[in-house]
DNA sequence: AGTAAACCTTCTAG
DNA sequence: ACTAGAAGGTTTA
């Protein structure tokens, strides 16, 4: 059936399965529009940029084919995809301090490995968010796909099925009024809104670039910015910073963070009813100072751990050694040094 | 400054 | 079948 795309070979990029792991990394509420290809579980489509792209990966490698057809030779591809998953940044001796630092972290680290923070584009990683406000991922990537369908551009289709760039800050601030109610036609709610405005905003503020160059300001200065938005609160502005202007020790703290810290780190929280500024300040603070310049991207692993669809996902089948017994440790000393082996 | 209610829609536990 | 609650919050009062 996919003769063609079956045909095509693959590109590699050396890395270790233990460094990346797409089936967490593309489904753990990052990005939104990356689904399995063809019922494969190992393999994922989705756009990045004006390309559509298809993703797997071995013990050794990330994988990937593009469409349509580049010219573009492969070392700006690699590179492109290189930079969207940060490869420069080795995970392994990160897992390894914040073991070191954190028993919670320590006991999922082995499961859970390879997660990583994704460098997304701002534009979408931004519109993306406003559209999570107290909202489920569900929802929020079926929002995403229909704002791509409705407001990008069609890059390819392939067995009837079409697929569209995420719209430009242009393509969304074109006609506020008319973007406004095309939204909330889509069932898009209070959203609709958020999105109209935020868009003329940042459009009048120069557009896509005046986001990238978000990329240069300091933390704070950015998040400022940000929350100048409409839509755009704490939480979003966190998510933002931390997935795609490069803020290490951003910590975006929802209902599920906040579930976390009073349950496991903080338990004087729990008599709080929801995150007040001060509860949120204080739950960023504890895992900045936990685990130090890339917090962001260790509370990631904690986050995804704690997802329901992703809470039984397999174990690295690389840790074929398993030590059977479920949880036999009680004292909590961590001076059992299970061979989960590395190379 | 800090708290509470309203906000769109969809899905689900009861 | 029907309803209250929650879902990766933000805005307004």
């Amino acid at each position: 059936m996919d003769v063609v795309l079956a045909k095509m070979s693959w590109k590699l990029i050396p890395c270790l399965r233990s460094e990346l792991r797409l089936d967490i990394v593309l489904k753990c509420g990052q990005s939104f529009r990356w689904k399995s290809f063809n019922d494969q579980p190992d393999q994922w489509i989705g756009v990045l940029g004006s390309r559509v792209w298809l993703l797997s990966q071995d013990q050794d490698h990330l994988k990937y084919k593009t469409f349509p057809k580049a010219e573009e030779d492969s070392g700006a591809l690699d590179a492109f995809l290189a930079d969207y998953f940060q490869l420069k940044v080795k995970l392994q001796p990160l897992y390894k301090v914040w073991a070191k630092e954190d028993p919670v972290f320590e006991k999922i680290s082995s499961k859970f490995s390879g997660v990583r923070m994704l460098r997304q584009h701002p534009v979408e990683n931004l519109f993306s968010f406003i559209c999570s406000s107290n909202n489920n991922i569900q929802r929020i990537s079926s929002m995403v796909e229909n704002l791509c369908i409705h407001f990008g551009t069609e890059i390819w289709k392939h067995e009837g099925v079409s697929y569209h760039t995420f719209p430009s800050v242009e393509q969304l601030a074109k006609n506020p009024m008319n973007v406004e109610k095309k939204l909330r036609g889509l069932g898009f709610g209070y959203r609709a809104a958020y999105i109209a405005k935020s868009a003329k905003q940042i459009a009048e503020n120069g557009g896509e670039e005046y986001l990238l160059k978000l990329r240069t300001l300091p933390y704070q200065e950015a998040r400022d910015e940000l929350l100048k938005l409409t839509g755009i609160g704490p939480k979003v502005a966190d998510c933002v910073l931390l997935m795609s202007l490069d803020q290490t020790a951003a910590i975006p703290v929802d209902t599920h963070m906040f579930q976390i810290a009073a349950n496991k780190y903080l338990p004087h929280l729990k008599g709080y009813k929801s995150v007040t500024d001060k509860a949120y300040k204080e739950i960023g603070d504890h895992f900045r100072s936990l685990y130090g310049d890339y917090a962001g991207w260790a509370h990631s692993v904690l986050f995804s751990a704690d997802l329901k669809h992703l809470r039984d996902i397999e174990s690295d089948t690389d840790t074929r050694v398993e030590s059977k017994s479920k949880e036999s440790k009680s004292s909590g000393s961590p001076m059992l040094k299970k061979r989960k082996k590395r190379a």
